[in-house]
DNA sequence: CGTGTGACGCGGG
DNA sequence: CCCCGCGCCACAC
């Protein structure tokens, strides 16, 4: 496992509960602005093995990347449990939640 | 070694 | 707000 896996790993565990970051933000952090897609696969393939808060990570505009029937659903109870609200259109105020 | 594939992001219509 | 196109990049085939 390289160093920027780690330091996503590493990233995703820091963030608190009732906060979220996003796929970009966290690739900032862990040293490579350009892989937010590395960090989604990061997630799906590192999630359970590290007991990672998966959920706390969505999109830039704010939104749950998975989709319906494919983890959704579990993703958004999840932050709905920890405080986290979601408009009409299904999307997180990032400015009130993020990190 | 090409080609397709995303839990992505950004800009534009 | 929705929908596209394009850039990006590790990975599977």
């Amino acid at each position: 496992m390289n160093a920027f896996t780690l330091a996503v790993i590493e990233n995703i565990s820091k963030i608190p509960k009732g906060r979220i970051s996003t796929y970009g933000r966290i690739a900032e952090l862990s040293g490579n602005p350009r892989a937010s897609r590395q960090v989604s696969r990061i997630l799906s393939t590192m999630s359970s093995r590290y007991q990672l808060p998966w959920h706390r990570v969505i999109n830039s505009q704010g939104r749950i990347s998975l989709k319906p029937g494919m983890g959704y659903e579990e993703q958004r109870r999840l932050l709905e449990d920890e405080g986290i609200e979601f408009d009409l259109q299904g999307k997180i105020d990032l400015k009130r939640y993020i990190i």
